[in-house]
DNA sequence: CAATAGGGTTAGGGTTTG
DNA sequence: TCAAACCCTAACCCTATT
C-alpha cells in the first residue's frame, strides 16, 4: 500500500504520439495548491519555480504542476490580488476543495478550508452589477473610442492607447494584458487594423 | 525587450459598419461560415481555432470572425447537434445518495468527439491509435492521458497519477489496484517507461 | 538542452440579446 | 423562456532570451 515512493513512470520518449490526450480538460487550482505556492514563493522567492516545485515541503501539493504552471498561476494570482481585476462571484459555494493527499486526516473540525494569508481582498463589491460603477468592463467600446479620439492617421501604438485610457479612468491592474488581448480580438474581428511600421 | 517593431493599430477605414459599442447587432452565422468552420475543424481539428481562422482556405468566409468566435460557434453547433437542451445547466448538486459504485459504462474523458450535424462520415478519427495494432483497453488510454497531461519530464509517481485521475472522474474502489496492474502491463508493453529515482 | 518571462491561445463559465 | 452570440478570466501553450 504505501508503496515505494520512488517508483516513477513517464511516457516513452520515442513514443511521441501524444495523441490519446487530445483535450486535457483543465485543472483548476485548489486552495491547497494556491497556499502551497504562496508558501513556496514566500520561502524561495518569486521566479524560483523549479526550486519551489522540487521542495519536498510543497511537492506533495504541487506534484501535478509544472514549474511553468507555477509561474502562470502566480501571475494570475498577482493580477487578481492587486487591483480590482476580478469580481468574485459568489454564485455557488463551490465545495470543490479537494485535498491533495489525505495523509493524515485529523478528525478535528477544520472549519477553515480557505486559509489565505491576508484576507483583504474578496468582497470588494458585494452589490450586484446594478448600475454605474465599473462593473461591466465592456472594453471594446472603450478601446475603439480611444483610438478614434486620438485621430492619428498612421495609427496609434499600444502603449499610447494604454496611456490614453489610463489617464481618463481607473483601470484594473491587469488592464495592460486585457488591452493586448482585446486588441488582438478586435483585429481578428476586422474592427481595427493592424499595422507594422518598420 | 526593446525595439519591438512598432506595433500600431488603427480603425478600419471603410467597409465595416459594425457599430462599435453598445448597439452592436448580433452577427448571425451564415451557412457558408458554418460550413467553413466544419471544414476547418475537419482539416485542423477542434481546438485549433487560430489556425483555422488564418488558413487561407477558410479565411475568406471567416474573416469577420475571431478565433474565439469560432470556438464559441463550434460549441453552439455541438450542443444543438448532440441532443438538445441548453448548455448543460448542470444544476445537479450531486446528492451522494449513491455510493461510489461505478456505473457500468465508464465514459472516457474524450471531450465531444465530433458533433457534426450533417454527419458526414467519421472524418477519420486521427487520434485513435498508432501502430499498436490492438485497440487499447479503456484504462490504458485513461492512464496515458493522465501521464501525458501532467507533463512531468522526470516522470510522475503512481500516487500522483491516481490523484490526478480520481480528481477528474469517478473511479472504481479498486482503481488503485487496477492502476498498479495496468501500469505494470504498460511498462511491459513498452508504452511507458519505468524510472526509479535513487 | 534547462529555466524563466512574457505574449499568445484555448476552455469554460458567465452575460447579453433577439 | 431559451438559445445563439458575445465577453471575461483562468489555465495552458509557444517562443525568445539567458
Amino acid at each position: 500500500m504505501s508503496c515505494s515512493p520512488a517508483l516513477i513512470v513517464r511516457r516513452k520518449k520515442s513514443g511521441e504520439r501524444l495523441s490519446i490526450a487530445m483535450g486535457a480538460p483543465k485543472q483548476k487550482w485548489t486552495s491547497e495548491e494556491e497556499e502551497a505556492l504562496r508558501a513556496g514563493v514566500d520561502k524561495h522567492g518569486a521566479g524560483k519555480w523549479r526550486t519551489i516545485q522540487k521542495d519536498p515541503e510543497f511537492s506533495h501539493c504541487l506534484s501535478t504542476r509544472s514549474n511553468i504552471d507555477l509561474k502562470d498561476k502566480w501571475r494570475n494570482m498577482s493580477i487578481s490580488a492587486s487591483g480590482q481585476g476580478s469580481r468574485e462571484k459568489m454564485r455557488t459555494p463551490k465545495p470543490k476543495a479537494i485535498p491533495c493527499i489525505p495523509v493524515s486526516n485529523s478528525p478535528s473540525v477544520t472549519p477553515a478550508p480557505f486559509p489565505h494569508k491576508d484576507a483583504a481582498l474578496t468582497t470588494a463589491d458585494a452589490t450586484k452589477n446594478s448600475e454605474d460603477g465599473k462593473v461591466p468592463p465592456r472594453y471594446a467600446a472603450l478601446i475603439i473610442e480611444a483610438i478614434t479620439s486620438m485621430q492619428e492617421p498612421n495609427g496609434v501604438e499600444i502603449g499610447a492607447i494604454f496611456n490614453f485610457i489610463e489617464q481618463r479612468q481607473e483601470v484594473a491592474q491587469n488592464f495592460r494584458r486585457v488591452l493586448s488581448s482585446k486588441l488582438r480580438r478586435l483585429v481578428a474581428q476586422n474592427k481595427i487594423e493592424r499595422v507594422t511600421l518598420l
